[in-house]
DNA sequence: GCAAGGTC
């Protein structure tokens, strides 16, 4: 029997389809739960299909490493990494498979990765049948594996792959080995470094790793040009001028000016009429988009459609499972020549949404746009079945919508469009006015996310005089609103890092790959490292990543990363060992850890003062009514602090006097229930609505995101109380109405008991926004 | 309880 073992079961099962066709068709089975198809093929032999779900193995520790405090780091380096299995079931099954075959087809995604899970499932495979070869040929790289290379799991491609048969690269596949080792002693030897120097232990651990850490790194990078940034006054001047057709507004053509008085003698120098001086029309044209790989994707899912990277990926995985789009985990940016893609768009302009593409199906020469990236993976994300989106839901519907449109773009027209400006002399000042105005739609037809409203101005001609719509004037300084001729501005910091933005950038700098970015993103927020969207970095967050660029900046850059790439090229291509390359990176291991150990107190110094300034959330207002500050002067503030004895976090001022007496006018006594589960961080240190305390957003561990502030009278939570009281009055309601066909004659008893138990839950309830669980320990140490 | 990389 020849067994072919995929990376994953839609593999298996295209492939089954396509070579198994002559023989009328697969037959499916599973074992240990993991499916595989069989058929006879046109020889009349045997032949076998099995998916795996990703890697089969992965590198680990030996046991006696495990316990973090009692195991030396320098010892953690020198460690023989094992090989464990990363799923039992498949393990089981392919070695099962393996006994009966008598020759093997690895046909593994077309990458690195995909030919060390080959590796992987061979290794294991030549353990169960020694028949097919030993580890020791594998490790030596001398037993010839069949190998399958193709790049889509279309009938044209895999043909041509199945008759085409290469060998598997042992070199490839070590190189994708030894990056996972030095991933692992890494990340395994400095997270312990960092997690045990700080006194982090069990949930709360603190990470670092080789993408995660320059990850963090890039929005820490910002936030520090954000926070040194000082914001420059400037103004703005503007001039309407009168038309048949309507008033207009126009702008100096100095773009901003610096300093008022240069603003104010503008002003000045402002009289009508204008004179249209030039009138310039331009045509622009825009190509239509590139196709999807996952960061495009991604990208355009995050600023299109407001869906976060990894929900994005999340709704996309379900897409592909239900067989609506392709493979979404790809690098691809051009479609391979075996895409049916004109039966496609046939099928798919069909369907009433996305008819406006439907001219494509007349076009003699269907011509995709190309992106810059050409791989072997998979194609770019394509949709595989027309459907109607109304029959999906929710974000599920948008995806798919987004999916079709970028693919029914790629091969349209370009967008044209014409944009005119105008120059308009008053007085000795020049004023102008651009307007743009879609001529062509083109690829906007369909990709309707790329469609721009137009702005139109007035006809304008040369020489044409135009009234002032009003006399130039001065206001006061002071409101700068009211006066439509002079708006005063200025400078911004720059602006976050969007998820899309961030996805994008981590390409770019080669972090993460297609499959793991978003992963990546979600594990910064995981760890405490970053909150909200777009992430902004906690001062943990902070504190960290500075002191890993300062300590070990090989872990805090993309440096890492690039080395790695090298030297993984390197072992593929036969110039260096996997032994080599794991061993040297041991060595230096050794010496950055002992470098760090030296100054290990100075770096938790470094991260408790973040976690300390995590925890606060704002000053005072009673304190600052009552006139009390800390010895230096500075402000009592509102911090949060977990209970010795409950474990239960609250907030509590710093003016608290643990001796002092209950009425003791020099301690402050405020306190305030905080939610005992999910994440809280500081939105406002004083609430922009009641101006009385600090205003926080909490982040339950499911669900969504909702703000508190802590003044129960504040406004900005009349409405929610408001609901919480709907909600119970609706919850007793339901309560009183479950207790009704109560056993008569009983008298009330049994209807009171339930409405006791009712306004017990109720309290409960209520509680909900204040005390509750303690499950999430670590929830309460961000702000 | 560790990383990053696959896939579900």
């Amino acid at each position: 029997m020849r067994l072919i073992v995929t990376e994953k079961n839609s593999s298996a099962k295209k492939i089954a389809e396509v070579l198994g066709a002559p023989a009328g068709g697969p037959k499916a089975d599973k074992t240990y739960k993991v499916p595989f198809y069989t058929w006879t093929n046109a020889e009349g032999r045997e032949e076998m299909a099995i998916g795996l779900k990703g890697h089969v193995l992965g590198p680990a520790f030996p046991e006696g490493y495990s316990n973090w405090q009692k195991t030396d780091l320098h010892d953690l380096i020198d460690a023989d990494l094992i090989k464990e299995p990363t799923d039992k079931n498949v393990v089981k099954a392919i070695k099962k498979m393996a006994k009966e075959a008598d020759e093997l087809v690895i046909a593994t995604d077309f990458d690195r990765e995909g030919e060390l899970i080959g590796l992987e499932a061979l290794e294991e495979m030549l353990d169960a049948n020694p028949s097919l070869g030993t580890r020791e040929d594998t490790a030596k790289g001398t037993l010839k594996i069949l190998r399958a290379r193709y790049s889509a799991t279309t009938k044209e491609e895999l043909l041509r792959a199945f008759d085409n048969l290469d060998y598997l690269s042992y070199p490839l596949a070590n190189a994708g080995a030894a990056r996972q080792d030095i991933d692992l002693l890494w990340g395994a030897t400095l997270t312990r470094a960092v997690s045990l120097s700080t006194r982090r232990f069990g949930s709360n651990f603190l990470s670092v790793g080789r993408v995660q850490s320059p990850t963090l790194g890039l929005i820490v990078e910002r936030e520090m040009e954000r926070r040194a940034h000082v914001a420059k006054p400037f103004w703005e001047l503007f001039a309407k001028f009168e038309h048949p057709d309507g008033t207009f507004q126009t702008h100096h053509t100095v773009d901003k000016f610096w300093e008022k008085a240069e603003a104010d003698k503008a002003l000045a120098g402002t009289s009508g009429p204008g004179v249209v001086k030039a009138v310039t029309a331009r045509k622009n044209t825009r190509r239509p988009p590139t196709p999807f790989n996952t960061t495009a994707f991604t990208t355009d899912a995050s600023s299109r459609l407001g869906i976060t990277p990894a929900s994005a990926m999340r709704i996309a995985e379900d897409l592909y499972m239900d067989g609506f789009i392709s493979y979404p985990r790809t690098d691809n940016t051009v479609y391979p020549s075996s895409l049916p893609v004109r039966e496609l768009i046939r099928s798919l302009t069909n369907v009433k949404e996305f008819s406006a593409a439907s001219g494509l199906n007349d076009l003699a020469e269907l011509k995709p746009t190309r992106g810059k990236k050409e791989t072997t993976d998979h194609p770019p994300i394509y949709p595989t079945q027309a459907i109607h989106p109304g029959a999906l839901e929710g974000p599920k519907k948008r995806v798919y919508e987004l999916v079709v449109r970028r693919f029914l773009a790629t091969f349209s027209p370009p967008m044209i469009t014409e944009s005119t400006r105008a120059d308009i002399e008053a007085g000795s000042e020049t004023y102008f006015v651009r307007g743009s105005v879609v001529v062509d739609p083109g690829y906007a037809g369909i990709y309707t996310y790329a469609r721009s409203a137009d702005e139109e101005i007035p006809a304008l001609q040369e020489g044409q005089e135009l009234q002032l719509a009003a006399v130039p004037e001065f206001r006061a300084d002071d409101e700068p609103d009211a006066n439509p001729w002079i708006v005063g501005k200025e400078t911004q910091p720059p602006s976050r890092i969007s998820q899309g933005k961030l996805i994008e950038l981590m390409e770019e700098r080669g972090l993460g790959t297609k499959a793991t970015r978003a992963d990546i993103i979600q594990k910064l927020f995981d760890r405490g490292y970053v909150y909200g969207n777009p992430p902004i970095p906690t001062e943990t967050g902070i504190a960290l990543y500075e002191a890993f660029k300062k300590y070990v900046p090989r872990m805090a850059t993309p440096e890492m990363t690039a080395d790695i790439e090298a030297e993984m090229d390197r072992i593929a291509q036969g110039e260096m060992t996997k032994g080599k390359v794991v061993g040297d990176s041991r060595e230096l291991l050794h010496k950055t850890w002992t470098e760090i150990d030296e100054k290990k107190e100075d770096l938790a110094k470094v991260v408790w003062k973040g976690m300390d300034e995590d925890r606060i959330l704002g000053p005072c207002k009673v304190c600052e009514e009552a006139g009390r500050t800390k010895e230096d002067g500075s402000p009592n503030m509102l911090r949060i602090i977990r209970a010795k004895k409950s474990g239960k976090r609250f907030v509590g001022c710093s003016g608290w006097k643990a001796d002092a007496e209950p009425d003791d006018p020099k301690s402050c006594d405020q306190t305030f229930p905080l939610p005992q589960r999910g994440d809280v961080f500081r939105l406002e240190e004083r609430c922009s609505i009641c101006d009385r305390t600090p205003r926080l957003k909490v982040q339950p561990f499911r669900g969504r995101p909702w703000n508190l502030c802590l003044n129960d009278d504040c406004e900005s939570m009349q409405e929610m109380k408001k609901r919480r009281a709907e909600r119970e009055a609706a919850k007793k309601a339901k309560e009183e109405m479950d207790a009704k066909p109560q056993p008569k004659g009983d008298e009330d008893a049994p209807p009171k008991a339930k409405a006791k138990k009712g306004a017990k839950k109720t309290k409960v309830s209520k509680a909900d926004t204040a005390t509750r669980g303690v499950k999430r320990a670590k929830a309460g140490t961000k702000s």
